[in-house]
DNA sequence: ATTCTTTTTGATAATGATTACTATTACTAG
DNA sequence: CTAGTAATAGTAATCATTATCAAAAAGAAT
């Protein structure tokens, strides 16, 4: 991993912002400082330092792909109409729950998706697909 | 909603299976009974059952989006491996899980996602994004 | 500093899933 | 049966992401 100023200012974009940026919205910021950047530098960079988890790559549900600098456990709310994602704290989560289920009007939460990962029992036998 | 050969085929094929195919799978099962059936038909029929509450679409983080017929209320596990979706059921969720953290090398099981759904702040104060 | 080796970049092409388009065909009400 | 509407087959377009690759930059070794 050599130090590149491309490598700097994607990882500095991204942690300068809350809004859980696209990696054309990484691109949008980064250009701004550097207007030879190319694209595809910016994917790359994103997806490898997500992959080396100095980055969260938040892949929800057939939208575009967000990229989070936050590494603190937390989860996400995803807007149905802009699309945005935003932060919510690990501690507040279960009791913030429970509470908007009682005041209606006071927030759009609307439901939540819960979604296992692991090997199944056909993978877990080395059995083809 | 005409009733069309096509979409009885394409209803029934979803039916019988418990692998909750892609729309690839479905056209594949589909074709067997009805070998001209086009690629854009299968998806054109398989959103619209969706959209009309007939059939659940399985939207999972990047991964190809695959079809449910079993509209009670139910889990998914996710394999990671060959990216195959198998039941959970709801009655089982909370003990499986609790178990399965104690029960190792029994189960695949690694995680789980949490995401929840509304309208962020700033859609709900009608402003521009 | 100079040369060599490896990594990274920028530009662009390719991919792959989904969606859009359109002329033709199938339904369905009357 | 016929007109009017909806759906289909075939294919093109879209769009986010990946792959490719020659040129440039970074790091290591002299
Ligand atoms: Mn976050
Ligand atoms: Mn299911
Ligand atoms: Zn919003
Ligand atoms: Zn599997």
């Amino acid at each position: 991993m050599n130090k590149t100023v491309q490598r700097t200012v994607i990882f500095e974009e991204l942690h300068g912002v809350k809004i859980h940026p696209t990696a054309d919205e990484v691109y949008a910021m980064a250009r701004k400082r550097m207007p030879n950047i190319s694209i595809a530098t910016v994917y790359r960079n994103l997806e490898t330092m997500a992959t080396n988890g100095d980055i969260l790559r938040l892949d929800i549900a057939g939208k575009r792909r967000r990229y989070d600098a936050d590494l603190s456990k937390h989860y996400h709310l995803r807007c149905r109409s802009c699309g945005g994602v935003s932060d919510i704290s690990q501690a507040a989560i279960s009791q913030v729950t429970q509470k908007l289920e009682k005041l209606k009007g006071v927030s759009g939460i609307e439901g939540y998706s819960l979604e296992f990962r692991g090997i199944c029992e056909h993978c877990q036998n080395g059995e083809v697909k």
